[in-house]
DNA sequence: AGAAAATTTGAACATAAAGTCAAAACGTTT
DNA sequence: AAACGTTTTGACTTTATGTTCAAATTTTCT
């Protein structure tokens, strides 16, 4: 049964996410995705047609995740502010839990074309979504912002990045981050006197590891 | 003369930039450095020992810029807000515009473990140079920051994954990319009534080619 | 159980990029 | 111009990793 086959296919994606969280760094090789798997490395090529196939799968369920929250966004937030909250925090979570936020930090040259514009116009939709959010809240008074765009990227590039320095066993959790990045990111596009939420709820998260070295943070 | 080689090996630190710049991609060749600088590949080790020797010292150009930035800062600014202004303008300067923002993608893995530490530990000095500017905006009530780690991620990571989309003949100027970004991530700390300047300032500068294509934005 | 289909293996093959080195070319000094 | 040090070359070796595939194994179907 071909459901079988893709259950597998699953398990391998995942996999990829798995090294890429633990064994760490940009150049994956099949070798390690075989042996996180416990199979040989010949077989991988049964489910997927080459490297580079399988990379961009996981380019496209690491999209996915995220399209995924900004989809809920609009419907859980009431206030663009609220929406926009929503979606970082559940991105941020995404990109650490899932896994998948290693994967990012591969570059997508040697993605066939086709596939590659495909990835792309997903991960656009992403970066669009949260240009409108923006600019909704702008609209509505909430927000300041003098140029869009650079806030997409001053916050998805931040969010991006996070995989270079979270660790599973380091100081902070995922809720932690998530939450703590939303907060800050929102603040520099609220407008005066637009708290959008109590200040109690800014307080800062108990670490888990408070003296952890800070040193070898990222990759 | 010692001098000569030196120079020498300056350029062939440079090329790597331009190589990142350029052609793109973080899977950066011998031949590529070689290439750029109309050279044979064995020559290369004439001048380093090898590959990871190279990197390793485009790593310390790298951070060498960002700490000038660091240190300028602390001598040109006269409140922690201002300071930082001028740190984070002159650091995505740097990035940008000296060229060695792409190295930031590569990872340090394969990098020795002496040079790896100390190249650590001048990246964690400009880790805690912008942590201890906050810190002091905080004491100084100009700033609001419930975790001042997170911020400081929250920012240099945002800055790090700038030559992700950055192109040199995009639609932003390193000088419109510096201002507007340092603006928005210094609007996530300052506490309320607290613009550090006038409003006239913050105006959206002109885009250089409005419409140009937005899609294929990062590597 | 036996046939057929699906899955897995492991060894062989292919390729690309790193690294080596003896010899050639070049520059400088006396 | 001869001797010496410096720089460069290019062909060669090595290494790491991706890819192929016929055969072996396992699973499913009747």
């Amino acid at each position: 049964m071909a459901d079988v086959k893709d259950h597998r296919r699953e398990a391998i994606l995942q996999s990829v996410a798995n090294v890429l969280r633990n064994s760490r760094l940009s150049s994956l090789t099949i070798q390690q995705i075989a042996d996180e798997l416990g199979m040989t490395k010949g077989n991988l090529y049964y489910y997927f047609k080459d490297k580079q196939d399988i990379l961009f799968h996981c380019h496209m369920r690491s999209t996915e995740i995220s399209l995924r929250a900004l989809s809920e966004a609009g419907t859980l937030g009431r206030t663009p502010a609220e929406k926009l909250h929503i979606l970082l925090v559940r991105h941020i979570r995404g990109i650490i839990d899932e896994g998948f936020g290693g994967i990012l930090q591969t570059d997508l040259e040697k993605i066939r074309p086709a596939h590659r514009k495909l990835y792309v116009s997903k991960r656009d939709e992403l970066e669009h979504g949260v240009r409108r959010l923006i600019e909704n809240g702008v609209r509505a008074g909430e927000f300041e912002c003098p140029d869009v765009k650079m806030a997409g990227f001053a916050i998805l590039g931040g969010i991006n990045w996070i995989p270079k320095w979270y660790r599973p066993n380091g100081p902070f959790t995922s809720a932690q981050i998530s939450e703590q990045m939303a907060n800050f990111y929102l603040r520099g596009l609220l407008a005066a006197g637009h708290a959008w939420r109590s200040d109690k709820d800014d307080e800062k998260p108990k670490s888990r590891h408070p003296d952890l070295a800070e040193t070898e943070t990222w990759r």
